[in-house]
DNA sequence: GTCTATAAATAGATAGAC
DNA sequence: GTCTATCTATTTATAGAC
């Protein structure tokens, strides 16, 4: 079986996303990042110009790839509402497939995002700058109250990256200190969010019917109630 | 003027918690520390016993502070909803206090809580388990609709500790991507997450009072509606 | 494409003078 | 309490052999 084109260029990203998710920029040595690889130190300045290249070129393509769904999404013809939940779902989507990706997230936040350049900047602008349009076009249609989207995005991701990043947490918790924490399935997880999202969302909105908040039924994935 | 005694040791720590902040625990040297505070790096290993030992008091600080409001929330004879927004201005409280304390904590989520030990998790573990109680009561009571702890726990904290926490980044958005972002204000914000979170807790409860969601009004502040 | 060897800088930590 | 000097280990990055 002969390796693909690009596979060790693949696996020292793999490999890289992996650490720089566990421990951090400053908390992964490139040494470190080769040897998980299973490759030489050398390589990664043959595959990529330095350390942080590797690093940026790991959030251009969650950022990339995240920006492409949500336009796909603002522009489709789903209704509002719908769109919302799409969202949701392709956030929480992405942070199932790419695990390293809620960690670094977190982190670029905590940091700042001083790694960023203006090109990745204007990719995150751009996923922010779809939910306003969907918000923008909900209130439009009176089924949404008007939203600030500041307010909503950061109500709509903070927790699905907070719940995925915190995984290992969570565990650690279970284990020892709460242990009501650990059995909980990110699907019920998300389908709170959504429902806690919609309910924000369209309470008071112009279109508003009647009591909006789902009658309250004893199905196990009833949104909001027990997991 | 003479000294007060601890004004050192005060002096490293506030540095610290600054740096470690804005650069992690491995991106902050020992030494830049000691800079910052205006004292020299010997300094730091003669008031801790190194560099951990300076990072786990501040974090445990935070932690046991966090966790006496909490304890005293749950323990007061506010009602349920009051003590769930109690809970939360707590935390927003906290967090304009130490500007430190949102960077810090998701950094330490992001890393698996890896340098917290038995001691720093039970104290994390009591905030959380204040949380429980509260969302026991209101169940009791028939005022909130029994909720997951935590599925609640992180649809409260994460916007919260997130807005803080992106304070820096917002702004540079502002500047250069997204003007939207910048004018709004913690006050609009914690409102809006206290309107969210009491909407979804008493949706749909046993005393469910009729359409629950506030009423529409023309006011600045008004949760949930525009900044 | 992949590795060895090594340069050059920086880090955490300690001993000891004042 | 505070600083200088220094040791040791680690880190990013490159040159050059294969």
């Amino acid at each position: 079986m002969k390796k693909a084109p690009g596979a060790t260029r693949d696996a020292i990203l793999a490999a890289a996303a992996t650490a720089f998710a566990a421990r951090g920029f400053s908390g992964t040595s490139v040494d470190s990042i080769a040897a998980a690889a299973g490759f030489n130190k050398a390589m990664i300045y043959y595959h990529f110009r330095n350390k942080k290249g590797l690093y940026l070129e790991i959030l251009r393509d969650v950022f990339r790839s995240m920006g492409g769904r949500a336009a796909d999404i603002a522009a489709s013809d789903l209704d509002p509402g719908a769109k919302i939940e799409a969202f949701i779902d392709a956030l929480d989507n992405m942070a199932a497939t790419r695990p390293y990706m809620p960690p670094m997230m977190m982190r670029e936040m905590a940091e700042g995002a001083v790694h960023l350049d203006s090109g990745t900047l204007r990719l995150m602008a751009a996923i922010f700058g779809n939910l306003a349009r969907i918000l923008d076009e909900g209130a439009a249609k009176g089924v949404f109250r008007p939203a600030h989207p500041v307010l909503t995005y950061f109500t709509l991701i903070s927790p699905i990256i907070f719940f995925r990043a915190t995984a290992p947490i969570r565990a650690a918790l279970g284990k020892t200190h709460v242990p009501d924490v650990r059995a909980i399935a990110p699907a019920t997880f998300v389908a709170n969010v959504k429902s806690t999202a919609i309910t924000a969302l369209t309470a008071g909105a112009p279109g508003f019917r009647a009591s909006r908040p789902p009658r309250r039924r004893s199905r196990t994935n009833r949104p909001g109630g027990h997991a």
